[in-house]
DNA sequence: CATGAATGAGGATTCATTCAT
DNA sequence: TATGAATGAATCCTCATTCAT
């Protein structure tokens, strides 16, 4: 179909390299460096390079893979006939990977990268996102301005509000993720006193 | 007669390079260059590290002093007879300052700080919002397994939830702190899924 | 006047840079590491960058002082009486130096700095050597279509005629010169087969 | 019968390289990865140290069948009866492959190339131009101290004369072909202020 | 024999920290 | 005492060459 198939080692090393970077990056950030990266793949640093050209490709690579299963499984529960818990599930299922992977949460919470690739796939899950919940809104299971990016933004929020207790209790995320469930439930009748988001923007270059 | 004086432009200096850290790492977050700040006080990146040993103490000299700011923004609301609004209020006032400061935000949202004077201070916050949030739950106001604690940590969710649209949207914190609001109000009695933390830990020697 | 004395080693130290670059860059061209410079000058190579902003910058910094010197003589030149004497002797100078400096022959001789302080200094030499130039075509010392660029752009044709002996025989370049003089000199009629260069264009961007 | 015949995929290979060898190192300089020259090719860059032991030694093959080529040039023109109509033409052919082929002015005019296969073959040019030089000497054609090393280097020098306007004025090598006609031609009897270089001295190892 | 994957030294640049002036 | 100069480890990335498939 696509040409000749890929040699077996590179295959294995790629495959190395993407779970060396996913590894790596969940636990210490986007901020890892290459050689570590590479050692933690058991390569060397060219390696890296030869399967992507920079560090915020293999980044996007693994970033894409990350989206894209979240997409996914928006997409499965679309097809739930509880609105409001399919919601709740999808929110349930990514604080968890918000939790596990410092990189991810990094991306998408704030999404300085550049790869338009990635802020496509940011794009889709939000739009994914808003599917859910505008059925969830349809069926009155949350207050009806919360939006799509309101439930992405919630997710990095949620991590970050039990990240200083996730070492010593990994759970914690759940408390907070049933807190947001109370915030986001359909109420009388109180709008929220600041409009909704259109979308997630890119940064700027920042300042330094 | 052997303690000495401070000579009077050491103590200028001293104020100079607090504020001009202050302000750095608000607008820069940690991550700022001690160059950088010596520059903003007007002074050399030498006299930073004879008044302050290291990047990491000049960070908590200025942290400790919010820190005790918003300790003293607690007493003061425990007078309130409202305590629902007491702890509101607060919450209102500290979301701004996690907004206004990436650095305070990054310091207590994620205690990497090593140096036990941060600690204690963090500990006296977390100390004035459990006795804030005691009242409030005595009153009813908030959910009965609410703490402190919590309270802290969701200061942080919030701003980090609105963080990739302050840029654009400097208010927007408001749209998710109400949520953070409508999620620890009083409810009939569902308990929260996991018990509350008990202390804000500090971070292990992070790799890298 | 302009403010503190700069410190003696400071000083002393951007002189060692200086010397240590021009040495290197005129042995082994712009093509040299900057650890080598920092090493050939003693320091640490964090002290180059201390000094000059990037390796692009040491570079000018060094072309423009040798650059300026050579138009000031030019300029010292045009007050001789006899232009083609004058031109001659410029010329016999400035092949000189690009022998003695490969850098100082790949900048003038292939601009590809982007430096605009740079490009300017190569503009007054231009014009330096336009002026001389204009004054021996008046007195009927070269031919009448010799321009200032094309003098330029001999001496560093000059340099790369002789190049290959200059190790062996380090005067080998006074034979390329004297060629160049026959042939710059006036003649009966014969214009060029091609007309003047307008000025010394940039490098483009090159392909790779 | 222990020789082998070469397989005629070899024998296709070798050939492709050494055309993606010359386009490549002529448009880019000796500089070209060899990634690139193979990519050109559409082969492997294994492929190319299978048939060249070294980069260099791919160089060393193209640069060879160029020179020799250029020979051959030299040796047809001995059968002209204008000794320095010859020499010009010579000249004309000659400056315009180096304008053409920047490795090839590379190799030339600064031999760094260690190879005596292409240290014997710039040395048969120089006695090609030597021939054709010597005969137009005694016609009186050019000066009477003018060398067939002379000559090759004058080449190379041409080329960089007009280097920097090549890219915006492909023929402006004519300007400077011109110019060293005149240089050369036959003159009352001055001779040049520098004895005649020998030989084209291989250039010493050098540093970096 | 052909491939292209892997390697690792080397290059420019940044920055916290130390120390001479 | 205040300064800012010097340092060098660390970072991302390139490329000639080697070698497993």
């Amino acid at each position: 179909m696509t040409g000749t198939t890929p040699r077996s080692d590179a295959v294995r090393n790629r495959r190395l390299l993407l779970e060396a970077g996913a590894r790596t990056f969940a636990e210490r950030g986007v901020g890892v460096s290459i050689a570590e990266i590479a050692q933690c793949a058991g390569l060397g640093k060219g390696t890296v390079f030869r399967h992507f050209s920079s560090k915020e490709e293999l980044l996007a690579a693994i970033m894409l893979g990350m989206l894209d299963e979240l997409v996914d499984t928006a997409t499965t529960l679309l097809t739930a006939d509880d609105a409001g818990g399919a919601l709740r599930e999808f929110m349930t299922e990514s604080v968890q990977i918000f939790v596990r992977d410092r990189a991810f949460c990094e991306v998408v919470g704030r999404p300085s990268i550049q790869l338009p690739q990635v802020r496509e796939a940011i794009d889709r899950l939000c739009e994914a996102a808003e599917t859910l919940t505008a059925r969830a809104r349809e069926q009155g299971a949350v207050r009806p301005d919360l939006t799509g990016v309101d439930v992405i933004l919630l997710l990095s929020g949620i991590k970050h509000t039990a990240e200083p207790l996730l070492a010593a209790e990994p759970q914690a995320w759940r408390r907070y993720l049933e807190l947001a469930f109370d915030g986001i439930s359909s109420r009388a009748g109180q709008a929220l006193p600041y409009p909704p988001p259109g979308h997630l923007p890119l940064d700027g270059p920042r300042p330094g």
